[in-house]
RNA sequence: CGGGAUGUGGCUCAGUCUGGCUAGAGCGCUGCGUUCGGGACGCAGAAGCCGGAGGUUCGAAUCCUCUCAUCCCGACCA
């Protein structure tokens, strides 16, 4: 493509709306523009950066067996209502009636329409396993979309659904999409991890995310150094010694703590360390208020507690007038003692005794808390967050913490689709059995954006080669010299014809503004043809991640370039 | 939905508190000339009913009321 005739409108300044890096790189770069919020047009440039991560997702699709269709994007109420979902999903999903005053919906995932496909089609264990998948656009009406192509409301998505008759098949369709995820990050030259996830409202049993690392991800993960241990900090198991017998303790005293509301106060009042107090916080769930107890230094992890109480809807803290109705005292004086609420305990919290606590009353603590004694505990299990410094569940090692963003995730469903919508087969003995299934998403928009938060520096963009729009750029310095022009008609047309999608930039500009746009948009290989290199017979290169720059001869040129195209890619880990 | 902020040429912003001539700047855009290896310079231009509606006033970008939109922080998620 020669850059004269293409539509790539760079800006020189970044635009108001923009607050992430990968934003303001894409509206600058002339990839994208907004519509409104949360919606986005792909300019030339940003929709081949979109086509190239899908083309890979579907190569990586097709390879592991799955297979492409195309569902709709209006759906029906009535399929949502019969799985449940109508109800329960929420203003995200944009709902609105058509002419006939049928409820119909913009669908943000396609649990629904695939089941329901499926249901009607496969009849015997003989045509089961399938996988299909689409390449689509979802919506999905966020409360709050921000950061450009990072959480829009109208994305690009890969969803792919798996239905087997047993759980060992299940289980085989799950790993074959996890190895297929791999090495789709893997081809689109981006450093990931796969973590242990929590399986959220989609449900199921098990679910890895795959994380984009970047420091601007939202996710915080934990990654083992030592084993292939990752997990997000929602799911991370805080590992603890088997809880033994504990050394009693005198009998509970209550004292005064008058104004110590926090942890760190009611420590230094009492000149005890965090670790012997207990922080008692009070939760509202399904309605009901209940009580978790961690350690003072300690943070209580929501997913697991939400997850240990079978809530149906979100846990949130108890307000301060709740707080006080349930303990007869303000924030910051809440214990176990005495109170009648369930309580629920980390179970690190078995592993000693002699517990500073909350005494359910203005101004007071109690010390000597023995909670075995004086307390009614539901549970010691696992509710902290795993902390820096902790071990590994697996090996031990220390764990390390990263910031993430989530690209991809994988669920294994089971029967909950199936079931609700009734999809069954007949097994090998003429029994009806529900299917098994399992789904697996990849933001293919925000893979874009995720591989920008990744790899990018101040003068833009650096791509990787796979996913760049134009992976080379060729700069002719002199687009009014004939011999400079017949030059660069040569090398990009040898470009081309070898596969390598070039941007020649042929423009009457001066060579300053040409440079800054082939950096800002992110073009991995750079080739600068001038008069000066012109006359010793070289072209100049550039490797955009690295910043190195070099020479090729222009007799025997593409042998040269092949060479240096090779060891670029081997820079970004591609083969 | 709760909290905070912003709406002025295509983009970034000044002007608003302390109403007052034809509403400004930089970038970008058009034309001409000079330039030409990391976002050049000169000259000449085009381009804004100051987000919208109502009000106060002799007079409103500026003050008041309402409204719409966008962005940031929280609950949600590929």
């Amino acid at each position: 493509m020669r850059l004269s005739r293409y539509y790539a409108p760079t800006l020189k300044e970044t635009p108001a709306e923009a607050e992430v890096v990968s934003h303001k790189l894409l509206l600058r770069a002339g990839m994208i523009r907004k519509l409104t919020a949360g919606i986005y047009t792909y300019l030339p440039l940003g929709l081949k950066a979109l086509n190239n991560v899908a083309k890979i997702v579907r190569e990586e699709m097709d390879r592991a067996g799955a297979l492409e269709i195309l569902m709709p994007a209006v759906q029906p109420a009535d399929l949502w209502k019969e799985s449940g979902r109508w109800d329960f999903y929420g203003r995200e999903l944009l709902r609105f009636v058509d002419r006939h005053d049928r409820e119909s919906c913009l669908g943000p995932t396609h649990e629904e329409v695939v089941t329901d496909l499926v249901r009607h089609e496969i009849r015997s264990y003989r045509q089961l396993p399938v996988n299909l998948y689409q390449i689509q656009t979802k919506f999905r009406d966020e409360i709050r979309p921000r950061f450009g192509l990072m959480r829009g409301r109208e994305f690009v998505m890969k969803d792919a659904y798996s239905f087997d008759k047993d759980d060992a098949g299940a289980d085989a369709s799950y790993w074959a999409m996890y190895e297929a995820y791999a090495r789709i990050f893997r081809r689109l030259g981006l450093k990931f991890r796969a973590v242990a996830a929590d399986s959220g409202a989609i449900g199921g049993s098990f679910s890895h995310e795959f994380m984009v690392l970047a420091d601007t991800g939202e996710d915080t993960i934990v990654a083992c150094p030592a084993c292939d241990y990752g997990a997000n900090v929602e799911k991370a198991e805080a590992i603890c010694p088997p809880a033994g017998d504990v050394a009693p303790c005198p009998a509970a005293e209550k004292i005064a703590t008058p104004g110590q509301h926090t942890v760190e106060e009611v420590a230094a009042f009492l000149k005890v360390p965090a670790t012997s107090v207990v922080k008692t916080l009070l939760y509202v769930a399904d309605g009901k208020t209940v009580a978790a107890l961690v350690r003072g230094d300690r943070e209580l992890n929501e997913v697991k507690f939400k997850n240990l109480l079978d809530a149906k809807e979100d846990i949130r803290l108890a307000t301060p007038e709740e707080v006080t109705a349930a303990t007869g005292a303000p924030v910051g004086f809440a214990g176990p003692v005495g109170l009648s609420l369930p309580v629920y305990a980390d179970r690190e919290l078995a592993l000693a005794n002699d517990w500073v606590v909350g005494a359910n009353a203005a101004d007071a603590h109690l010390l000597h808390v023995d909670l075995g004694r004086d307390a009614k505990v539901v549970s010691f299990t696992d509710l902290r967050e795993v902390a820096p410094g902790d071990p590994c569940p697996k090996c031990g090692a220390l764990l390390e913490f990263t910031k993430g963003i989530e690209v991809g995730h994988v669920f294994k469903l089971g029967l909950k689709y199936s079931k609700a919508l009734n999809a069954t087969f007949l097994d090998e003995a003429g029994k009806e059995q529900f299917m098994i299934m399992g789904c697996y998403g990849i933001g293919v928009s925000r893979i874009v954006a995720s591989a920008i938060e990744q790899n990018h520096d101040d003068g833009g963009i650096v791509f990787p080669p796979t996913i760049a729009p134009f992976e080379a750029a060729l700069i002719n310095l002199s687009p009014k010299d004939e011999t400079a022009c017949a030059k660069a008609d040569e090398i990009y047309a040898a470009l081309n014809a070898a596969g390598i999608e070039t941007l020649l930039d042929d423009r009457d500009e001066r060579p300053g503004v040409k440079f800054k746009d082939a950096d800002l948009m992110g073009h991995p290989i750079q080739l600068t043809l001038g008069g000066k290199g012109l006359a010793r017979g070289i072209v100049e290169t550039k490797d955009r991640r690295s910043g190195e720059k070099g020479e090729l001869p222009l007799e025997g040129f593409f042998e040269a370039f092949t060479a240096w195209r090779a060891s670029v890619r081997e820079g970004w880990g591609l083969e």
